[in-house]
RNA sequence: GACUCCGUAGCUCAGCUGGAUAGAGCGACGGUUUCCUAAACCGUAGGCCGCGUGUUCGAAUCACGCCGGGGUCACCA
């Protein structure tokens, strides 16, 4: 159910009529013609702006074709008064029963209510997290694997068929300093003192590393040179360091459905593949790069190299797949991965990176869209910077003062559920402070209690209503008398839980998790101003004394929010408390 | 220099892909509790939506150009 897609269905059918009679022309496009709640609420309840976007391919003055729309709608048993104003501006104001109704939908759905058709069924991957297996998952991470996972759960409530991937960059150099690394840590297991050159991870995280390596292979490779054990060591300790890495997302609620690896595409023919797919579209070819302009590079010198065609598809210069000693650069495997996920189907491909990869959305989306023929689009949600705090004073991570910040310090201390809250009260491209007291302060500062507080409150008066015998199952709750709920502030809620279904589509269409937090808050807010309203108006209480009936109304509508609140905290995956202690 | 994100109240930020008199929280000031949780609520003050041009019935929103700030910039991922 959605009021809006409902009613912007009857202004259609009302052009069409006009259309029919010959009262407007035909063929006129209507993809324009929108149905909103008005910012001002004198204004009534849903707006729609008809009149002004199809004044000028009528050829008609808007105010005309309004007067003419006006009576149609108003003859609809849902319109209650209908009047035109401003440019051109339809105003329509709904009946009590709609909203009534409303609430009772909300109660029927559960929290299928918002649910929406827009992905249609389709597949979409939305590939997040991807850390280097070389360390621990530190604060960096948690914002982007939360966005991730939020936006996923997103998807999935608007209908799409949603696949969680994770990307193990176990291909490039990076894995060798770890194998390096965990081997001075095995030499320190064996009793020996660790080299720890410059250039390796110096982290005691891979301490156990070194112990494990021990209990498997004993002293055997201690007097071995590098060529015999960096292979193995590599996979074992990287695949340690990925277990660790699940483990880390598993406390914070996070689960992957596919795991991919770089490493894999090696020696599979998978790289060279794609790259041959791109030659034959003549994508690929041997030049030299300009050296960019206004940065002083000290060592540029012109190279030949292997090209990808880049500008073909929007990007600004081409670049390198083939290193200069024929190895390929990290582009290629990652251009051979999305090459892998396009042919698995997926109709919209997702990437979820930190924003100091944004000079590498351009190439990718290029390399996409040549591989798919432009069939899958390609959206890179790039994801700023948390900034920590503790009592209002920043805190710096620094690796050798030992302040480094784990995800497990983090979700050890604030909690899964507020963790995951506070990284979605920010736009994915907006830095975000997190302030470690700050989040775990009980007050209305703090957005995660002032949800979870509003629905305890809802709980709580559902409990008093059972305790005074009345039936609050849901099925109960929508079979009330609900035309009990009539006053202003009453149908302000329902026009809020109306809202819904909107939002989860725009959230949905837009990538931005961020609006579910944000309409929470709101709806939060609605709430508690409602319950307080009853400070001084008796007959605004939920709970009415000696009155069922009407309690059973009042209740309907704090369910229908509670129900609300807990879809939405669902998409954030954050857990809805019954009470607050 | 190029690309990209940002610029909205004193501070932190929303603003539904163009709508009517631009919103919320914090901070400031003033109120509300014999009453379902005052862990909350209500009110007041506070704005050249960075600047300019354009698109149109209509711009914080879209386009272009400036100004200011962050990020990135071949042979690392």
């Amino acid at each position: 159910m959605n009021l809006f897609t409902d009613l912007r269905s009857l202004v259609v059918a009302a052009v069409q009529d006009l259309q029919a009679q010959g009262v407007l022309p035909g063929g006129l496009d209507l993809t324009a013609v929108t149905v909103d709640p008005p910012r001002e609420a004198g204004h009534g309840d849903m707006a729609t702006n008809a009149a002004m976007v199809l004044a000028k391919p009528a050829g008609m003055p808007p105010r005309a074709i309004a007067e003419a729309l006006a009576p149609r709608l108003a003859a609809d048993p849902r319109v209650a008064s209908v009047d035109v104003a401003g440019p051109g501006f339809i105003n329509i104001r709904l009946a009590p029963s709609v909203w009534q109704g409303l609430v009772r939908a909300v109660l029927e759905q559960g929290t299928g209510y918002g649910r929406s058709t827009l992905g249609q069924g389709r597949k979409v991957n939305v590939e997040f997290v991807s850390a280097n297996p070389t360390g621990p998952m530190h604060v960096g991470h948690v914002r982007g694997a939360v966005f991730g996972d939020a936006l996923a759960r997103l998807l999935a409530f608007a209908g799409w068929d949603v696949t969680r991937e994770y990307y193990i960059n176990d291909g490039g150099a990076q894995v060798d300093v770890l194998a390096r690394s965990a081997y001075e840590r095995y030499r320190e297991a064996c009793g020996l003192s660790p080299e720890i050159r410059e250039g390796l991870y110096p982290g005691d995280y891979l301490i156990p590393v070194g112990e494990a390596l021990k209990a498997k292979y004993g002293d055997s490779l201690l007097d071995k040179g590098e060529q015999y054990w960096l292979a193995d060591i590599r996979d074992f300790a990287s695949a340690m360091k990925m277990e660790e890495i699940k483990g880390d997302l598993a406390i914070l609620g996070v689960t992957m459905d596919v795991y991919s690896s770089e490493k894999a595409l090696y020696g599979t023919g998978k790289i060279e593949a794609a790259i041959q797919v791109l030659r034959d579209m003549d994508l690929i070819y041997e030049g030299t790069l300009e050296p960019p302009k206004g940065k002083t590079n000290d060592d540029w010198e012109p190279r030949q190299q292997t090209l990808f065609r880049s500008t073909a598809h929007g990007d600004d210069v081409d670049r390198p797949v083939q290193k200069s000693d024929g190895g390929w650069t990290y582009f290629a495997p990652d251009i051979a991965y999305h090459y892998d996920k396009v042919q698995r189907g997926f109709d919209a491909l997702i990437d979820i990176l930190g924003a100091d990869h944004g000079g590498y959305v351009k190439r990718m989306k290029a390399a996409v869209s040549a591989l798919s023929g432009g069939r899958v689009p390609l959206d890179i949600k790039l994801i700023q910077l948390v900034k920590l705090y503790k009592n209002g004073e920043p805190f710096k991570m620094s690796k050798r003062a030992g302040t480094f910040v784990t995800l497990r310090d983090v979700v050890e201390q604030a909690g899964a559920d507020v963790t995951r809250f506070v990284m979605l009260t920010r736009k994915n491209d907006a830095t975000l402070d997190f302030d470690f007291d700050k989040v775990l302060e009980q007050s209305k500062d703090n957005p995660v209690f002032y949800v979870q507080y509003a629905n305890a409150r809802i709980n709580s008066v559902m409990r008093k209503a059972r305790d005074a015998g009345i039936d609050v199952s849901d099925a109960a709750l929508a079979a009330a008398d609900l035309t009990k709920l009539a006053h202003p502030a009453e149908i302000g809620m329902a026009r809020q839980l109306a809202e819904w279904p909107r939002l989860v589509d725009v959230a949905a269409r837009n990538n931005e998790p961020h609006r579910i937090a944000f309409y929470l808050y709101e709806l939060a807010s609605d709430l508690h101003g409602l319950w307080n309203r009853g400070n001084d108006d008796l007959s605004l209480r939920f709970f009415q004394e000696g009155d069922h009936a009407t309690t059973a109304a009042k209740i309907a509508l704090a369910r229908a929010t509670g129900v609300v609140i807990a879809a939405g905290l669902g998409i954030l995956g954050v857990t809805p408390v019954e009470e607050m202690r």
